[in-house]
DNA sequence: TTTGGCACTCGCCCCGCCCGAGTGCCAGCG
DNA sequence: CGCTGGCACTCGGGCGGGGCGAGTGCCAAA
């Protein structure tokens, strides 16, 4: 078990080199830090920590610096989620409000997270299979083409084009349309299918019912993952602040950032309310095994419909970091709440 | 004027500088390439190459470079447009059939672009207001708000919310929805402002004509340039491979990539039709002086509805470049007529 | 006009040096 | 037993000098 002061120095390390971007020394420590000990003291300490693989150094006669474990330890137990000021407060609103539609949410999101953590953000958009259906839309683009539009809840628009196995007629169409809403307006995703497995069926002309089963069949593969979820990233521009040696760091990481699926799934991990920190090699994909990731979930009402989060450095300011991606969180999810 | 010799000789500088990154020297240039001259007088021809302007040494006693008036050179007469190879082609048809959407027809060009030409790829969502308009539907929110959806035939889809300032009944809605479908339906959207003038005169309740008149200016505003155009950008990054002394270099691209305005306004100098190459400092934006510009409208019929492009170092293959924007323009085009 | 020859320039690489921050260890002190 | 000051040691980084070689410009000859 570590002392009370062995996790001070710890925490004096972790803040110093967030800071300074440089090995911390005894000396240096006991300098800016008011620890009551001498720099001996500290050393012995930090031979500690280090033997405890909480610290390391990059090489014999330089400073520490923090592990991920360290780094995991001052998240866990050293560090808090520091709130925003006011000024940061007024911006989040300031910046969010006068969007005027999901993508304009989303984007003015990414963009504010990434100015106010100055980082690397992450935005996935409200996922379908937990949002409600608002309204479904079928246009005639031809005789035997249609298009399906999808509204939710959330404002979220999904289109599709269906080519039908037989020309549908308007009448039809209509029919189809008006059924189809009725059914499913208002409900959530995840209980379309059965609220429409019978629907082919209550349609007497054969031809029609083979098109019904396309369209629903279209329906039902919209909402398939994978499919269904997208995101957006920005303030990539700030990975040029990671290190001195960030060539070789930055590479990996914006080939992370453009493999979606690479991203997804690092949301995914997500657990399902509160935050989620990701330190260097706890990241599953190899490319991020030197940043860290800051996540959380988002949402109009309590449940989160979505996530959003921050890749930076794994030496970042973890509680600012923190709270800044709470907040932004809070805020887009009262927001979508509204609209 | 130059003689022909001359201009062999800055194109195979072009072409040797850009295969090997490094300052090429007169004796490089006589064995890489049959001039059929000696080196001597491969230097006469360089000094006056210097003189002019078309390349410049980076240091006394080092081989010389193109200077972007050099690029201008190669490009406009030295250099054709490479056509893409059988495979290349191939894997554009695989790689963009199977869209299943806008959203998806556009991050599959962007992920193709960047893949061929191994550069940074800008794809701009096609314009709404070189667009015809597909459907307009009008969705009840609540009774005093309105969700506009708009749908292109390109396939975009936009929607708002609108705030009513009167509650507005279901008949009026499905009154005003028809009497806007049949107006506006199948028009350009650049005609849309005198289609529907008269439209709130032509309600009764006068009432609802503060509604249609609220609708109706949503409907325009969703038009003004700056918020209509989205575009997408990808393979940031190949951006690690501009140069060894990039840190310089990547940042300000980085930035001007995330400011769509710049993207936006460096997209639309581009001349309607034909292709468009900005060779460093000829870049309005500051940011972009050390790279080059590809770019080049596309369109489902014979006009341009958006454009896309590519970013890379001035150092760059610009008639394989070129061939492979066209080429994916061509294609995309095409996909956008089919659906 | 082209060519070979030649002296010259200058960036780069390599090496060795020194400096100093930081360490680990130890003996002494409270 | 823990803390402290002292001390010898390590080693990375910065600095400067020297040699190398690619590349140049100029010139005289073909």
């Amino acid at each position: 078990m570590l002392s009370e002061r062995r996790l001070e120095v710890l925490r004096a390390i972790v803040q110093d080199y967030v800071g300074t971007e440089e090995p911390v020394g005894s000396k240096a420590l006991t300098e800016r830090h008011q620890l009551g000990v001498s720099p001996a003291t500290v050393r012995n300490d930090m031979a500690v920590l280090e033997e405890e693989g909480y610290i390391a150094q990059p090489h014999t006669s330089a400073g520490r610096i923090p592990t991920d474990r360290g780094y995991r330890l001052f998240v866990d137990r050293l560090a808090g989620v520091k709130p925003l000021s006011t000024p940061e407060r007024r911006a989040i609103h300031n910046f969010l409000d006068g969007a005027v539609d999901l993508d304009d949410v989303v984007s003015r999101t990414v963009r504010l997270l990434a100015q106010l953590t100055r980082q690397v953000a992450v935005v996935q958009y409200p996922s379908l299979t937990r949002s409600s259906i608002r309204h479904v839309e079928l246009l005639a683009l031809s005789p035997a083409r249609l298009m399906l539009v999808l509204i939710t809840d959330t404002g979220r628009v999904e289109q599709r084009v269906i080519d039908c196995p037989v020309p549908f007629g308007e009448t039809s169409l209509a029919d189809l349309r008006a059924r189809l809403n009725s059914r499913v307006a208002g409900r959530r995703f995840a209980d379309v299918p059965q609220l429409v497995q019978d629907l082919p069926e209550s349609f007497e002309e054969s031809e029609d019912r083979a098109t019904v089963s396309t369209v629903l069949a279209t329906l039902l593969e919209t909402l398939v993952e994978e499919h269904e979820e997208r995101l957006m990233i920005g303030g990539t521009a700030n990975l040029t602040r990671f290190g001195h040696d960030f060539p070789l760091t930055i590479r990996p990481v914006l080939e992370a950032l453009e493999e979606q699926v690479v991203l997804l799934r690092l949301l995914g991990e997500v657990k399902e309310s509160g935050m989620t920190v990701r330190i260097g090699h706890e990241n599953a994909y190899e490319g991020l095994n030197s940043t860290s990731v800051v996540s959380v979930g988002y949402g109009s009402g309590g449940e989160a419909v979505a996530k959003l989060g921050v890749v930076g450095p794994t030496r970042m300011d973890y509680p600012g970091t923190m709270g800044a991606v709470r907040a932004v969180a809070r805020y887009v999810g009262q927001i979508l709440a509204e609209s």
